[in-house]
DNA sequence: CTACAATATCAGCCTAGGCAGATATATGTT
DNA sequence: AACATATATCTGCCTAGGCTGATATTGTAG
């Protein structure tokens, strides 16, 4: 299998890993931008953060615990815990102890974080289709597919 | 100009922005891992964001000011100054006040840094064929100009 | 030349993630 | 049942980035 990057030409300002960080920094800082400046969300103090644990909760359809979050989002359990303290607080989110397994407590939305989802939800959407401006669908799809490629990749 | 995403059928767990946050943490904890258990590089305690910075100041040919890797890296200016003081406390960089603009401060690797530069390199170049895996050159050219395109976009 | 704006670096404060260790619960083994 | 092992959550500590304001220097308008 041969190797895309070899160590002669290899040339730092157009790999994959430099690009892919730094779109990733542009991307987050203006979701947490536009986030801060809606109108109605300013008040929560929404970041891009909390928002992205908010789709995991109210976007997808199964139950979640704490450490479900952290697999799906390679996020450390630790932070995890603050991260729904400050959600909890906000009213966004509730934690529920788990009957049948003590250890486990899963999370859910509360009306508030449900109510405020949308609107967080459209200004990510926009924010992305900006950033894949000009793209055609396939390209999408096609860039989607890489990733999805390279986190599999990952192990 | 037609737009990729829309709210009705937006999948969140497939979409661009959260694949390439978990590839982009995914790829720089392998990186910080390989890096930490390399046998030479240990010593040092180079962490991948130091690594990032090295490859700017060896990797490319130009003089480099801090704020010109800000520019070059989507980071924070007052982080910068602690990222340096590091990278200077392992003897890895050195600081020269620029004479015309005295303002400024250019950047430059030492002899140790450039020596323990093309190691840093190989496992970086390693861990990226690695995640690119399976992929033909024709499919990283695309996901190259994918992000290059969205970098653009970014503004 | 002076006043004012722009730029580069730096220092202080705050927030937040990673890691190690503690506790509680569950599971598997003998 | 007793014990060890694994898992989930939480807490404390450390590190590091973002933001704000301070200082020094440069560029610019009058």
């Amino acid at each position: 299998m041969a190797n895309i990057y070899d160590i002669e030409t290899y040339e730092p300002s157009e790999s994959i890993g430099y690009l892919m960080t730094r779109v990733k920094v542009e991307m987050l800082a203006a979701l947490d931008r536009e986030l801060a400046a809606d109108a109605h969300l300013s008040a929560l103090g929404v970041t891009s953060a909390q928002f992205v644990v908010m789709v995991r909760l109210v976007g997808t359809a199964d139950r979640k615990s704490a450490s479900d979050l952290c697999k799906d989002l390679s996020y450390d359990a630790g932070a995890m815990t603050r991260m729904i303290d400050r959600l909890e607080k906000k009213g966004l989110v509730r934690r529920m102890r788990c009957v049948k397994d003590r250890r486990l407590i899963y999370l859910e939305a509360t009306e508030a974080g449900r109510a405020a989802y949308p609107r967080m939800l459209e200004i990510s959407v926009a924010v992305q289709n900006r950033f894949l401006r000009g793209m055609e669908p396939q390209d999408a799809r096609r860039l989607r597919d890489y990733l999805a490629r390279m986190l599999h990749n990952a192990g």
